[in-house]
DNA sequence: CTGAAAGCGCTTACAG
DNA sequence: CTGAAAGCGCTTACAG
C-alpha cells in the first residue's frame, strides 16, 4: 500500500508537504514547482489517500448513511432518489453508505459503530420509535425523508399536488371529478392528497365524489369525466372496474401502460434526495439547530400539460 | 464523543481490555464479570466505536462500494439487486457504499481514496476501458455484475433461461414459436437469449422465427402461438403490432399489464448480488487468485408453471 | 489476566 | 516556505 509517506520521499518533502499540497491548501504558500513536484509522485505511484486516516484526525469519517427499514415495503425508493442523493454527497465530497435496519431488537451496524456522520431516514409508514429514540439519544444528525415532521424532513408536497392535479381539470372544463385511493392510513400523504382535492373543489364550489377502494367500488365514481388517483394500482383497479374516464395519477415516475388516458403528477424523488443531503449536511455543521421542514412540489409529466 | 477511554474508565479496566471485550476475543481469557462491566459501561455511555480508528489500524476499511456509471442507463440496477448486496455486505459485517462514476475524464473519489476494500462494478453496457484498467493497475479488488468475464464476474444465465423457456413452451404444444427482440447489441445478453432460443428449436427440430424489432415489424411472427420476448418494451411493440399469443418475457422483476397473456422468467437480481459479495470477500482475501464466473439461473414466475 | 506502549495513516499546529 | 512532532481512536504484541 503506498502511503503519504512514500509521495514525500518520492517527491523530496515532508509527509505534512504532501497532505497540503493534496488536500489543495492555498492558504499555505508553497512553490508551483514544489506543488507540481508531489502531484507528479502521486501519480506515479497510484497514491490513494486512507480516508479513515484522516477520518481519525478530523473525526469526521466524511460519509453519510441511507438507512433504510429491512422489511423492503416499509421503505420504499425509488432509483430517482437514490441517484438524488449520491448526487448530493458527492456534491459535498462525502460518500454514501446504504444500509437496512431490523425493526425491532435491533442493533444495527450502523448504530452500532460511528461509520456515518449523519443519517437518511426513509420510512414510509410509521418508522419503529425505539430508532428515533436511539438517535436522539446517541445525538446522530438526521434527515427524515418522506416524514412530515415539523423539523428535519423533506417530504412531497402532496397537498398542494393533489389541489394543483384537481384544479388542472376543472381548469379543462370537468365539472364532475372523482377520487380513487385507500382510506387515509397511518401516513400523513394519504390525508394530504385528499385534503387537497377537496380543497380545490370546494375552491371551486364543485362537489366531491370519492370512492375508498377498501369500502367502496370504483362503480362509485360513474359519472365523473376525470378521477384524481394515486399510484398505478388504484388506476388499475378503477380500470378493471369498468371506468373510463381521463385520469391524474400521483407516481414516482413515468410509467405507461396501453390503453389508458391520464396524467402523471410525479413526486420529486430527485430534488428529495438532493434537499435531504443539503440539510444533512446543516446539520452535521450545526447539530443543535432544528432545520425547518421542506415540502416539495410535484410536477406535471409532461411538464407542460 | 465518547472514546474507548472513557468505557475504560468507567469499567475500571484499560482500553485494551474494552476492545478485547466489544470485539467479542474470546481467545483471550477475561473474566465474565470483567466482560460484563465493560460491556455495561459501553450501553452506559452510548459508545460508539469508530471505525475509522479500527480501520487505520487493521488496514481494512470494513467497507465495500457498489459502483455505477453516472448516466444512469449504463448501470441498470434494480431494488432486488441492492438488497442482495446488502444483505450480503451486512454477512460479512462490511458497509457498502454506493457510487457512480463519471465514464470520461474521471477521478472519481471512490477510486481517488482508499475508502474501500473492494469494488462491485455493475455496467449493463461497455464499461469505460479506462476504469477496468485503473482498477487494474491500482489492485482493487474488484467483482464485475452483469457482465460475460472468464473471471471475476456474475451473471445471470440468460443462455439457459431463454433455452429453458423455449422448451416449457415446446413442452405445452406449441410448434411455432416466435422471438422478438432488438438486434444483439454490445451486451452479451443480446446475443445469449436469442442463442438459447435457438439452441432449443434445434434440439426440437423446430423451425425458428425471429423478428428483431429495428428492422421488422412484429408481424413476422404472425402464426407463431408463442413468443420469447425480453423486457416489458418488447412486449408492448408486439402487443401494439396486433400480436396476440403467449408470450415468455425475460425480466428482472414481476409486472403486470391489464390484458396480456405472459410468462414472466425473473433475472436473479437478489441472487446476484449476495453472490457478487461472496466473490468479492474472496477476492480481498486472496486478491491474487482469479476467481471463476458465476452464471446464476433465471426463474419462472410464478415458480411453478 | 491486565496495562503501558507502539503504531496504523493521516493532518495540524509549531519551530525554525 | 518546510520539517519534526504531536495526536486523532483504535488494536495488537509485549511485559509483568
Amino acid at each position: 500500500m503506498v502511503k503519504s509517506e512514500d509521495v514525500a520521499r518520492k517527491a523530496g518533502v515532508s509527509r505534512a508537504t504532501v497532505s497540503l499540497v493534496l488536500n489543495g491548501r492555498t492558504d499555505i504558500q508553497i512553490p508551483e514547482a514544489t506543488r507540481q513536484r508531489v502531484r507528479d509522485a502521486a501519480r506515479a505511484l497510484g497514491y490513494r489517500p486512507h480516508r479513515s486516516g484522516r477520518a481519525v484526525r478530523s473525526g469526521k469519517t466524511g460519509s453519510v448513511a441511507f438507512v433504510l427499514s429491512s422489511v423492503s415495503v416499509r421503505s420504499l425508493f425509488t432509483p430517482l432518489l437514490l441517484d438524488g442523493l449520491i448526487e448530493g454527497a458527492a456534491r459535498h465530497d462525502q460518500h454514501l453508505l446504504v444500509a437496512r435496519l431490523g425493526d425491532e431488537s435491533f442493533d444495527p451496524k450502523i448504530l452500532r459503530e460511528f461509520a456515518a456522520d449523519g443519517l437518511i431516514l426513509n420510512y414510509n409508514s410509521e418508522a419503529p420509535p425505539a430508532l428515533a429514540e436511539r438517535i436522539a439519544q446517541a445525538k446522530i444528525p438526521a434527515i427524515w425523508i418522506n416524514d412530515r415532521r415539523a423539523f428535519d424532513s423533506v417530504y412531497p408536497d402532496d397537498f398542494e399536488g393533489a389541489r394543483a392535479a384537481t384544479h388542472a381539470r376543472i381548469a379543462e372544463g370537468h365539472a364532475r371529478i372523482g377520487y380513487a385511493g385507500w382510506s387515509p392510513g397511518p401516513h400523513y400523504s394519504m390525508a394530504d392528497r385528499l385534503d387537497g382535492y377537496r380543497a380545490a373543489l370546494e375552491e371551486s364550489g364543485l362537489e366531491e365524489h370519492v370512492a375508498l377502494l377498501e369500502r367502496e367500488s370504483p362503480v362509485v365514481l360513474a359519472g365523473c369525466t376525470a378521477v384524481l388517483c394515486y399510484s398505478p394500482d388504484v388506476l388499475k383497479i378503477a380500470w378493471q372496474a369498468g371506468l373510463r374516464t381521463k385520469f391524474s395519477v400521483i407516481h414516482a415516475s413515468p410509467f405507461s401502460t396501453l390503453e389508458q388516458d391520464f396524467t402523471t403528477y410525479l413526486l420529486p424523488d430527485h430534488a428529495l434526495g438532493r434537499a435531504a443531503i443539503e440539510l444533512l449536511m446543516q446539520k452535521i455543521n450545526s447539530p443543535d439547530t432544528p432545520i425547518p421542514s421542506h415540502a416539495l412540489p410535484l410536477t406535471p409529466s409532461p411538464p407542460k400539460e
